[in-house]
DNA sequence: GAGTGGTCTAGACCACACT
DNA sequence: GTGTGGTCTAGACCACTCC
């Protein structure tokens, strides 16, 4: 139950080893120990943690030190304090961060209102090269293709193209995503147990093509932003590639810098 | 010299005032109090600030507290700490943080390499009433107006318009511009006193105007990026507004999403 | 009141940089 | 060696939540 820390526990290391090139911090240590429990679903999105002193007792460490450890998983988002009440594992499903990933905002910056989700079609077939390459998957592995399109006020805005590897998401059909209400990744992290924990994108101006313009009810060759996302999850594991394609005449892509 | 703290100095508070809706803890108020010197200019960027012993002293709280302040400005990138030498004053000069607030990565992920920036002109001009808006300005306030050209390997990439508060920038001429080598944010702060700090960012697609397309040496009417930036210095106020083109033919915008 | 996270302190020791 | 930031500890007290 109390798993013994290797190196520096509070009473051992005197004057380094030989050839102990990895020097990490004791929360840093705790860190690792914490996000692995998280992975290993001891705890699941939604519940506590247990407390500071709890976990200082479990890793015979200062309670300072499993507060530094908690410090970080909390401003990556992987967990969130509330005070009086405890620890929490995050989840896409809470109002406050459901759409933590969407960078599109109304142009009026009024809040996004709701949005409908269309699912055009769910397949599973073999991955073209680039595909494989961006998921870490082997030639052969089997992946499943969604299309899908998002609307705010009846306009469609957002087409997605989405690639996940088949062998995570066993039995994710068209009516399953139809049926669900909600984020798509509170489905992932509630029915596949799947976390999607950060993200890159790259992000294009691009011509509409013929297709993709009929369904986001654009002229061909309009220009739209093209939103290439590669989703990670614990150990910065892809498990997810999409390809959107955003409509930007009353919406944009809002980021900021520091 | 010592300035001394009006509530929660390390002995008085006992039992909150009637009235005091306005809590924050020392390590907050710290924070400020450093702000405001960092923003008079006591000490200027690149230059080391005082230790954070020195702090303790000065301010009357422990080591610890002035820490967690410090730790805050280094994370919001104000200040940058080295360890063994001290605590700086963050600037856009250094090599590491030289394209902070540029996304625009090349397709291949190779580093950026070398860019040519062509000035185009820098014109003193009544502001549209939308960049008075953004600005904070009142009708009737001068502004500056550059336009600039960001080149990589002989390639035009980046078309900048940029608007800039006369009162702040005495002085600035295409000239002056032209003769600079370095990222404008480090002329701004270097000769100017006016440091960016953090900026908001509005990403659509376009169709190149045909003026702008001939400058970025692209087709009329090609599907480019529309970056709109708001650029912030100390207390949120807004210093720059500029209007961006990035051809994304062979770059892209890059973005982390957690 | 009991339990949780949040703040603050004081002191010890470590890793790093300069000299 | 001296001074800097970085880690770790132990203990006190505060603010919030729930019973």
């Amino acid at each position: 139950m109390t798993a013994a820390l290797p190196p520096h526990s509070p009473a051992d290391d005197a004057g380094n080893d030989a050839a102990g090139p990895a020097f990490s911090p004791l929360y840093q240590q705790i860190k690792t120990l914490i996000m692995r429990s998280l992975q290993e679903g001891e705890w699941k999105p939604g519940e506590v943690i247990p407390s500071e002193i709890e976990l200082a007792a479990r890793y015979r460490v200062s309670q300072g030190t499993v507060r530094k450890a908690i410090d970080e998983l909390a401003t990556e988002n992987l967990v969130v304090r509330r005070q009086g009440k405890g620890t929490f594992v995050a989840t896409h499903t809470e109002a406050q961060v459901k759409y933590r990933f969407l960078r599109l905002v109304p142009d009026g910056d009024a809040p996004p209102g709701p949005m409908e989700r269309r699912y055009i079609d769910c397949r599973r077939l073999r991955a073209p090269a680039e595909v494989l390459r961006a998921l870490d998957l082997r030639a052969g592995d089997p992946v499943l293709q969604v299309r899908r399109l998002l609307s705010f006020q009846g306009k469609p805005v957002v087409l997605d193209l989405i690639w996940l590897p088949a062998a995570l998401f066993k039995g994710l059909t068209a009516e399953r995503l139809s049926e669900y209400r909600g984020p798509l990744y509170a489905l992932f992290e509630a029915e596949f147990g799947v976390r999607m924990i950060r993200a890159e994108e790259k992000v294009r101006a691009v011509a509409a093509p013929p297709a993709d313009a009929t369904l986001l009810d654009v002229a061909p060759g309009t220009p739209v932003l093209s939103v290439e996302r590669r989703t990670l999850t614990y150990g910065d594991r892809p498990v997810e590639l999409r390809q959107g394609l955003y409509n930007t005449a009353s919406h944009y892509y809002r980021n900021e810098l520091s």
